[in-house]
DNA sequence: GCCAACGTTGGC
DNA sequence: GCCAACGTTGGC
């Protein structure tokens, strides 16, 4: 099993939209790191830390899990959606998503603040200088840590 | 295939 | 709203 963090905004889809939703596809990812991640290496049921940025107080909101492995991602066909990519095709298609689903809020919101506090997660790509990547490998000791310290474990 | 220009991300 | 860092684009 793999462990992720997803970067989202939360005005535009936080964790309170994917608790609203339980299930949903990550569409409109347009990085190639961040589209292979989701292609190449996610598997059913790996865990994912729910990141809020570019907000006031960004940090880890909440945990999901992958519950489909990736797909087209069908906003790249949509001309009415700003995700549209007038170079992909349904045979060709260039970008793809996994499905996610809602485990749960974290008891106590893990803010960017107490990730760069905690030497035993200074390694998170997160904490990179001038890391944009949206989605970004976590080591299994940076789940747990991060699960343990927000309230009760899984 | 180089690289300047441009757009985007995201913390502050 | 500033700006550093980075990815993408497109002319050559």
């Amino acid at each position: 099993m793999k462990y992720w963090l997803f970067k989202s905004e939360p005005e535009t889809y936080g964790i309170s939209h994917l608790e609203k939703d339980c299930i949903t596809p990550w569409s409109g990812v347009r990085n190639y790191q961040a589209r292979n991640f989701m292609r190449d290496d996610m598997s059913i049921g790996d865990k994912i830390l729910f990141y809020h940025s570019n907000t006031k107080i960004p940090g880890i909101a909440g945990l999901a899990e992958v519950s489909k492995v990736a797909e087209p991602d069908l906003t790249q066909f949509d001309h009415e959606s700003e995700y549209y990519d007038e170079k992909a095709t349904k045979a060709h298609p260039r970008w793809f998503c996994v499905e996610m689903a809602f485990l749960k809020k974290l008891k106590s919101f893990y803010s960017l603040e107490k990730i760069k506090k905690n030497s035993a997660l200074e390694e998170m790509r997160i904490l990179q200088k001038g890391n944009r990547l949206s989605i970004t490998p976590v080591s299994k000791d940076e789940y747990q840590i991060i699960v343990k310290a927000s309230g009760k474990g899984l």
